[in-house]
DNA sequence: TGTAGAGCGGTTTTT
DNA sequence: CCGCTCTACA
């Protein structure tokens, strides 16, 4: 143990070294923090204390594993067994289900995901009779899911008078009825969202005092990494559990705080010490991972931020290369000069695939990253976004799957009662649905009883209906027999699945298939590792609960040379040399969304920093002209981020010369024209609606204007009239310099704006100019 | 009841 | 651009 000690600075050995008593850890990025929890939970052990009496918690649950590998390299991988790892729900469902009993669930309740959540709450708000438009199903759920994530119960809810009149303010007066059948029905369905996973451990420990003890007494030693991305549920759990001993370890960094649209609380951190009496403070300040450059722009950043806890990060390593900014004409571009960069990279200094990733603020960014990188051959992998198990055909089986293991899971049971189709309609399911509420049972139940009720439905239904529940019967016999592998198997033949996708035939159609067979062997990888534990009882309920709380970060593909694709967010905690930061424009990084209040731009200041602070050696920043967003190309500008840093750690590589590119390759830009989009429309009869001059005031406007238009969209051509000289970009990879527009026709109702061109003695007709400048 | 085809609305970020 | 919902018809 000496030896690891040793490894360790001073400010990283002081909090391994102390054993008991509250203490805060602040970690700058890059500081070390993992290898102070990883030692710290080894030194405990060292020292004594059962590894059965440590809980830690973390962000992933590959976080969790890869340090209880380490842990179990120092001490013995017999004394790490019995160590309690993972992230909050995780650890917290197991409890649960242990307990469950006690809060009158089963024990092998279903987890809903969000998709699960949100068609519930849809149908709860059509049954209702509510105006869709106004009770949008996705602000409902986040707003439950925040109720739920501030511990407001639905009795709560209709007590808190400030709450209750805010919804009606917002023109949603039903609201907490909503959030009532809501909860009733996750009830009534064994359903647990992920919020109930933490809002119920905590009605666990506050209701049964006997149950809060045997958790105390058994976790002596909590730690909690990404302390500032806790919420108010998960903070009343940690303070509960480490009541009694006080032995809680936080460690965290205020400046990664990025989860606050979840509920994550940055007052968990500010505060802590408040919480805890004589609570230690360490500070792990000395970046190891990056380069002065990269270090020191990111401060130079994070001091924008008002909110903040006193902390300075330096580093001792090399100064290193600049920052480099680009800036590209399209989104198309931005991915060919990542690719064509990485592939320099990896030319230059013979580098794999694994040392890059490229990290963007939303999903729908990657797609012209992946299409460059494809193009370029360069094998990536894409984290996030849809995650392998919220796929449809997938999904479809673990329907089947939650509905052997909890036929009263309502959702699962919607989903598939009709597909494959077997002829049990929307009306059908309505009527169940109804019947299902007015008896007080799930509609599992209705459907076994339909002999002793009254509803109108006729008899070739009611067989089909019979026929289902028998099925589903057959494969909870399957399910007493078999295992979890075997099940599967016998679920996608015998609900026609595999049948169904088989005769669709189309290429999705094949990946589809492939995908349930991926499936397959990862049920059959899963039940055979349990068989090594000797528990197989229960393996296929454990099964899906991994499967509902799988992070995509958590799949481990084996071939790990690709580079890595993911937004900020799911980035965080980890490290790369070299990090291409794309979409680096207003609107996109800072959102749109979060730009209203000052604490939502500090969110996303602090996003831009964990960000940067990714990178080892070398850090890329680009932004583009023009985008396509929603399909449409849309003017962009440059983040206001980039011109937050300090400008001595920044290398520009375009000249900004006007609108004027150097392509960095020039085959990209006109090796790849889609010629279907260059057809020309036929010209439009009838007056030109630009034709008139326009006023010297109009003229005067129309000079200042820097960018002028989106020709697709024709909005802004208003401002381009017949005879005027100008200078711009078509999209679609074709270039053009300056010339002088001869007729403008089509601009209006018709929306496909057609600008007939002069240059150099030759005339053009061009569509879809991306940027104009009149001069 | 099933399905094709149009129309619409929606994008932060995730356990 | 994509996926979902609504509508019209077999």
């Amino acid at each position: 143990m000496e030896e690891y000690i040793a490894e360790l600075n001073d400010a990283q050995r002081a909090p391994v070294l102390q054993i008991d008593g509250p203490m805060i850890v602040i970690a700058g990025a890059g500081s070390g923090k993992t290898r102070v929890l990883t030692y710290r939970i080894a030194y405990l052990m060292h020292k004594g204390v059962d590894s059965f009496n440590i809980l830690s918690l973390t962000f992933t649950n590959k976080a969790a594993r890869e340090m209880k590998k380490r842990i179990a390299s120092i001490v013995g991988p017999s004394e790490a067994k019995n160590l309690w790892m993972g992230t909050f729900h995780s650890i917290f469902a197991k409890i649960l289900r242990f307990e469950a009993d006690k809060l009158g669930y089963p024990s092998n309740f279903t987890i809903y995901d969000t998709q699960d959540s949100q068609r519930l709450i849809a149908s709860i708000i059509k049954e209702m009779g509510l105006d869709k438009d106004i009770y949008k199903y996705k602000q409902v759920y986040s707003r439950i899911s925040s109720y739920k994530n501030s511990l407001i119960t639905v009795k709560a809810y209709f007590q808190n008078a400030d709450l209750v009149e805010a919804d009606a303010m917002a023109k949603r007066p039903r609201m907490g009825e909503i959030y009532e059948h809501y909860v009733d029905r996750c009830f009534k369905a064994g359903a647990m969202d992920f919020d109930d996973l933490l809002l119920k451990t905590n009605e666990l420990l506050n209701r049964f005092p006997e149950v809060l003890a045997k958790y105390q007494n058994r976790f002596r030693y909590i730690l909690v990494d990404e302390y500032q991305d806790t919420n108010h549920s998960q903070y009343l759990i940690v303070r509960a559990l480490s009541d009694k001993f006080q032995n809680i370890c936080v460690v965290g960094d205020d400046a990664q705080s990025i989860y606050a649209f979840r509920g994550a609380n940055i007052n968990n951190i500010l505060n802590f010490q408040k919480d805890y009496d004589n609570v230690q403070q360490y500070r792990l300040e000395q970046n190891y991972r990056s380069t002065k450059n990269i270090v020191e722009a990111a401060n130079s950043i994070i001091d924008k931020n008002k909110t903040k806890l006193d902390k300075v990060v330096w580093t001792a390593n090399n100064d290193g290369p600049k920052i480099i900014v680009n800036r590209l004409i399209t989104d198309g571009d931005e991915g060919r000069f990542v690719a064509s960069s990485i592939f320099e990279n990896q030319m230059q200094h013979q580098l794999g695939n694994g040392k890059f990733a490229i990290l963007y603020r939303t999903n729908a960014q990657s797609r012209a990253i992946e299409d460059a990188l494809r193009k370029r051959d360069i094998k990536y992998r894409i984290y996030g976004g849809l995650s392998f198990y919220q796929r449809k055909e997938i999904k479809d089986v673990l329907a089947y799957l939650r509905l052997v293991i909890n036929p009263k899971d309502e959702e699962a049971l919607k989903r598939v009662i009709n597909y494959p189709a077997r002829g049990i309609g929307g009306t059908t399911v309505d009527k169940l649905v109804v019947a299902a509420n007015h008896y007080d049972r799930s509609i599992f139940e209705v459907i076994e009883n339909l002999d002793r009720i009254n509803l109108k439905i006729n008899s070739g239904t009611k067989t089909r209906l019979e026929n289902f529940i028998t099925m589903i019967k057959s494969f909870q016999v399957t399910n007493e027999t078999s295992d979890a592998f075997i099940l599967a198997e016998v679920v996608a033949k015998k609900t026609g699945l595999l049948q169904e996708l088989k005769k669709d035939g189309t290429p999705e159609g094949i990946a589809r298939i492939e995908n349930i067979e991926e499936l397959l062997n990862g049920i059959r990888d899963f039940v055979e590792g349990q068989k090594e534990v000797a528990d197989v009882r229960g393996s296929l309920a454990e099964f899906l609960e991994d499967v509902a709380l799988a992070t995509d970060l958590d799949q481990d593909t084996g071939d790990d040379d690709r580079v890595a694709l993911m937004t900020i967010h799911l980035a965080k905690g980890l490290e790369f040399p070299y990090v291409y930061i794309v979409g680096m424009e207003e609107d996109l990084f800072p959102s749109g969304m979060s730009m209203n209040t000052r604490s939502e731009l500090e969110e996303e200041r602090r996003l831009f920093y964990v960000a940067l602070t990714r990178a080892e050696k070398q850090a890329y920043l680009t932004y583009t002209q023009s985008r396509y967003r929603w399909g449409k190309l849309v003017d962009a500008e440059p983040s206001r981020f980039i011109e937050e840093i300090d400008e001595q750690y920044l290398e520009y590589m375009t000249p900004v010369d006007g609108y004027r590119y150097k392509p960095l390759i020039d085959s990209d830009i006109f090796g790849e024209v889609d010629k279907s989009k260059l057809r020309l429309k036929k010209p439009v009869t009838g007056a030109p609606p630009l034709a008139h001059k326009p006023t010297e005031e109009q003229l005067r406007k129309l000079r200042k204007l820097r960018p002028v238009t989106d020709g697709t969209t024709g909005e802004n051509t208003t401002n381009l009239f017949d005879g005027d000289l100008i200078a711009g970009i078509a999209v679609e990879h074709m270039r053009f310099g300056r010339g002088k527009i001869l007729k403008i026709e089509g601009v209006g109702q018709d929306r496909k704006a057609e600008i007939l061109f002069e240059k150099g003695g030759m005339k053009k007709l061009l569509l879809r100019f991306a940027k104009l400048k009149i001069i």
